[in-house]
DNA sequence: CCCACCTGAGAAAACCTTTTCCCAACCCGC
DNA sequence: GCGGGTTGGGAAAAGGTTTTCTCAGGTGGG
């Protein structure tokens, strides 16, 4: 190993630029510039001796030559606090789908709830001249921990809480809870309760006002929906209380839970009690986290939120807003999907 | 709508250059890019002037000048297969936790299983010139489907096999299946079975040989790994393999499972038929999701891959390369830690 | 035969920053 | 008063591309 030897790059030669098409092709830069991007005039001949030459010489523009003189880098960035990706990336591969095919590439940006990474993230971004951001997070009703609102780029939020006046995009909650519900109905349950995550979340009243409605438009009992934690622990608990009390008659036909693992939880306490799913009661969760929900026995029937979709919508939506057409600044509801399983 | 009048761009004010700094401070573009950045010779006055200006006027240098300038974008890519990310969101935490106050940023490219995406990920990060590219995918022992072979800028592997020459960091399987058993042994165990996933996957092998030589090692009696899904399901099926026998002597005390999602089968299952863990037998299982080993009853102990030191080893080791520092080829593994709930 | 117009292609500016080189002025010693 | 060194700062090139402007030569009409 000798160190005294220039530190050897992986791999010398830099990349063909335009100045050397020309020069084999024997033209000047500014005609070769035309000839590759279709633009001015010259014979069709000339055209293609140029492009034949470039392709032979495996040339690629420098994107960072082109972004600088266009003021546009084809460079979005994607900003979340959801470490564990659980929505934000199903969300960044909707984004990612949308913009590779137009040439534009996604910085990931996990700002934890650190205002100070975010700051950095932020400014690293600006910097390098961003043509705009897709905010996103794990929660509906929470900002990210920066300030987005005064940024000379647009900024397009998605599963977060935009600010006032931008444009948001989010699942349509009380959309997704119908369905469950209604899924319920025709499969002629008529005693449908709904264990859910904390009161702090929004999504938590969304989601039982739509099951309170849809019971009442179908002139079914109502009750108070159970509140706890998004966690398997609470479905199990849950279980106790509804299923506790003597009296089969008074037990439910359906739960209807606000997420996954809650879901899961509930099945695997009613199964320790010998109460059959599907058979004598049905279950639907929310997010339908594959991993989850095909696990469960039997699997389990739930929302799907098309984070995916609303992603590709996000990316689309920041594009038109980089090419300078006017959005309606607002909060845009996309639609959920339910999917079935086996559990209700 | 008026559509004849000009796109109004969110907020029309462009950025502020250097130039208008240098301007603003009655100096000379020179001078001022000297003074922000330390280096020429000039007044300790002027020096502070014009920092006070640029300052005040807000400006950031554009970062496309730079890096066109200094032949170094200060950005790298991340190219991974893992489309829900359970092991490429926490190594690309640790990216780009080691990069972000070095000012690099990270683009993210899921290349799924395409070949064609794979092509046009890597071409827009060539064209946008990244410093270099972390490969990563969701198992050690296959290649992502894109070549990074022959690419001018650096390469490092992080947890997906590399290509013979380069620098790739993975996990210690075997290292990491030791501290799982000898916590056993440790524990008094002596009947420690192994259920792990399928045979085509290398880390099977490795972590199952592992085992084996604890077992050896130790005096105790040695058998076949079980084989099967990286699944719950498995897990369930392989308790009943394991436990179903009659003759409880001939029973294990303790199960090592291949992955979390196995052994929360395994402990599930174990639960359906009165044995108690860790009493009876305990439990440890591998990658240290946290969201299954934390669910499941009791907490599960699990062997944690670090995947975020992973991450910002890897970052760090591309940094160097791309600095130009000479690194050693070839694979160099990284320590796994047990932690440690209550399963085992 | 001359002028107007068109065609094909090149020169140069622009994007923004960094860096090298250069120059004017000043200070010092003699 | 003058040569040599130092000090503070500017001019210009470089990086790679796009776009506008310009220009030479050719063509057609009058």
């Amino acid at each position: 190993m000798s160190a005294d030897a220039e530190p050897a790059p992986v791999s010398a030669k830099p990349p063909v630029t335009l100045r050397e098409v020309a020069a084999a092709a024997g033209v000047s830069v500014a005609t070769a510039s035309k000839a590759l991007n279709g633009q001015g005039r010259m014979t069709a001949e000339t055209r293609e001796r140029i492009r034949e030459t470039a392709r032979l010489l495996g040339f690629r523009p420098n994107s960072l030559a082109q972004s600088l003189l266009r003021k546009r880098s084809f460079t979005v960035g994607l900003l979340t606090n959801d470490t564990y990706g659980r929505f934000s990336l199903p969300l960044m591969a909707g984004v990612s789908d949308a913009l590779v095919d137009k040439g534009v590439s996604v910085f990931l940006c996990n700002v934890e709830d650190d205002p100070r990474l975010g700051q950095l993230h932020v400014e690293a971004m600006l910097d390098k001249r961003v043509d705009g951001i897709v905010a996103t997070g794990k929660r509906i009703d929470r900002h990210l921990p920066v300030d987005l609102s005064n940024l000379r780029i647009p900024v397009v939020y998605a599963f977060t809480q935009p600010d006032p006046g931008a444009v948001g995009l989010v699942s349509d909650d009380a959309g997704g809870a119908r369905l469950a519900v209604e899924q319920f109905l025709r499969l002629g349950r008529r005693r449908i309760a709904h264990v859910t995550g904390p009161e702090s979340f929004a999504v938590v009243h969304t989601r039982a006002e739509a099951w309170r409605d849809v019971l009442k438009e179908n002139g079914l009992p109502t009750a108070e929906p159970l509140l706890g934690a998004w966690s398997e622990a609470w479905g199990h608990d849950a279980v106790e209380k509804l299923f506790g009390k003597a009296g089969r008659e008074g037990w439910p036909d359906a739960v209807f839970c606000g997420n996954d693992q809650i879901a899961r939880g509930v099945i695997d306490a009613l199964r320790e009690r010998g109460i059959r799913v599907p058979e004598d009661v049905g279950v639907i969760g929310f997010d339908n986290w594959e991993i989850v929900a095909e696990a469960t026995r039997p699997p389990l029937t739930s929302v799907d939120m098309n984070l995916a979709s609303l992603g590709r919508e996000a990316g689309l939506a920041l594009l038109s807003l980089v090419e300078g057409q006017p959005a309606a600044p607002g909060i845009r509801k996309l639609p959920c999907r339910l999917v079935v399983r086996q559990s209700g």
